[in-house]
DNA sequence: AAACATTGCGCAAACGTTTTCGTGTTAATA
DNA sequence: TATTAACACGAAAACGTTTGCGCAATGTTT
């Protein structure tokens, strides 16, 4: 348990100055070669290593960001972190991840413990319960502290700073306008309540892809599902209309997958009883009975971009840096949960 | 971009010394009220909060513990983060967590950074080069340094430090046992390298269930899958066999579910023709068709007993600290990919 | 009035660095 | 021999805190 060493103590064995030792720790020629070297030796025998704490303060900068996001146990955000982590290495800076499990109140705590000089910036995708109450003078503050904040994924429109979101509304008419083109002809869309806003973007975007083909909108197919209860049994209800839907968009990996399930035990063929997409090309995707269709939203693009733009930030010397928000295109990954001879082809 | 408020800047706003700030803001009697109460005042509404780098620096201490995975995305690691999280919340410690890519070199990387006193503590779960290679001399310099190690799932044997491992044995035999109750006469197991600890040790429990059942042990059903190559490849050749399987057990949830597509592929019936197991209850085994019976390894209450081990170390004040090696029990989940009626049953 | 207690605050050290600016010694030059 | 240059090192400040101690200026006892 012999605690760690420091400048002083290597100073104290030669007998010299502190200055002196750091000095000879840079190769500094101030320093004569003789001592130089064997303080230099001495200090490799023993792993020195300079303080973080130390060298940081007196920088004052700790090549440290922090991330918060909403939760961990979840495929894209993982990406994400993969993609800042990635970014991170190359232009050596270490990452903080802290976790605000979509509460607004931890958020809160984690921005203040990260802000008191810990890290250089903060990325944040917003926590649920914050988009639900609408209050956000803790981004605010931050932003007055000068500290650089790049928003991503579940973002706020009115805090000035750098953002970082997919093409939700791109997505969703991706999605939609798929399984239109694959015949299906009453479309279900499970989404989310209306304060999370990439699930109001997403269904924006069935909207659309509804109304450029002209077909009707059937409030009984726009099912916002609420997560305190079963989603199975949300899910299923959606099966027992009069008038069922023959194509399903789950506005993410589990609804998707859910209703894939669903409607295994209704009996269904899928996909030519019912077609069913998904967003998010998680891990889930792969393999489910079929493969579900869906749209990816690269959550890796986004962690590089987001700490990219972070840095950008952090490094800029000037006084006029201009906020940027950056969209993140979606792709289709087509697979068997859609793959549907159009039942209104030519002959 | 006006910089953060410090103790000297009140100092200086009030015209006293900066101990006169600190006592003030601690409430101190020994400042009389009116002071007191000013500098309070001033000190909210301008949000003063005391840098973290001086107070760690001071404390020589940072009330923040170092994790090292290999990968995040990664649902059993992503639940011994959220263990981990729930108890560092608990009790007041932020945790950083690094990432390895199951590369050694970073792995070292990872463990200079946080050892240079940015933690009390640090985390880690081997990465699979480290495993591979036997090195591990970056552990005892560690420990020689007298910062606090738990390892936890992908442990090193020699070390001597807290360990919390699953009880991978047990799993193994649990899985294979279950299958062999079902009913299945020719089991095989869908394993790692031999390198991989955990691999090993599943395999181990699977002998042992064989074994314990005067199964023959059939080395054409033990599979070391190669990551570098296509797994599905590689488990396809098992149903190619001239007397192929009719119970799978995979060592994780990825391999499993990969046999469950290729039984579909084949046009097999699961359980009826082939039964399945997994290992790892993660987000894919419930989505599965039929849904995957599986290991479950609890990796959320690894996390949360790594750092109740990391955190009694850290503040134990005595000099005869001992060291702990918690092993964590499986749980089988029954799910759809082994309900079987057994074959042999009576009538 | 002298001695003592209390109040209210500042000084300085400590945590571990880096770096600017001395400064004393020696060697080289005029 | 006197001046200067080069060399090799140390002192001190700075980053932002906390805290034991010292010390004036009061107030309270004898």
């Amino acid at each position: 348990m012999k605690s760690k060493i420091t400048l002083k103590k290597i100073a104290k064995e030669f007998d010299v100055s502190i200055s002196t030792v750091s000095k000879a720790l840079k190769g500094s020629h101030e320093i004569s070669k003789e001592v130089r070297e064997k303080i230099k030796a001495f200090a490799a025998y023993y792993h020195y290593k300079p303080n973080s704490l130390a060298l940081n303060l007196r920088n004052q900068k700790t090549k440290t960001i922090g991330l918060i996001i909403p939760e961990i146990v979840h495929h894209f955000f993982t990406k994400v972190i993969s993609g800042i982590e990635h970014v991170a290495n190359e232009r050596g800076y270490n990452v903080m991840i802290c976790l605000s499990n979509e509460s607004y109140e931890k958020e809160i705590l984690n921005m203040d413990m990260l802000a008191n000089g810990i890290v250089d910036g903060i990325i944040v995708s917003v926590a649920k319960e914050t988009e639900e109450k609408g209050t956000h003078n803790h981004f605010k503050e931050l932003i007055n502290n000068g500290i650089p904040l790049v928003l991503f994924d579940r973002v706020i429109e009115e805090i000035n700073c750098n953002k970082v979101i997919t093409d939700d509304i791109g997505g969703g008419y991706l999605a939609c306008n798929h399984l239109i083109k694959m015949g299906c002809k009453r479309i279900a869309i499970l989404t989310t309540p209306d304060h999370i806003s990439v699930g109001i973007k997403r269904k924006k975007g069935y909207l659309k892809a509804l109304n450029d083909n002209n077909y009707p909108i059937d409030e009984d197919l726009i099912l916002k599902i609420d997560e305190k209860n079963s989603i199975e049994d949300q899910i299923n209800n959606l099966f027992e209309l009069t008038n069922p839907p023959d194509g399903i968009f789950g506005v993410n990996e589990i609804y998707a997958a859910t209703a894939i399930r669903i409607a295994h035990k209704k009996g269904l063929k899928i996909p030519d009883d019912i077609a069913i997409m998904g967003f998010t090309n998680g891990l889930i995707s792969d393999f489910t009975t079929p493969s579900l269709t869906t749209v990816a939203q690269h959550g890796s693009t986004m962690g590089e971009r987001a700490l990219e733009l972070l840095l950008d930030e952090i490094e800029y010397q000037d006084t006029d840096y201009k906020y940027k928000t950056e969209v993140i295109k979606t792709d289709l990954i087509m697979r068997n949960s859609t793959k549907k001879i159009p039942k209104n082809t030519f002959k």
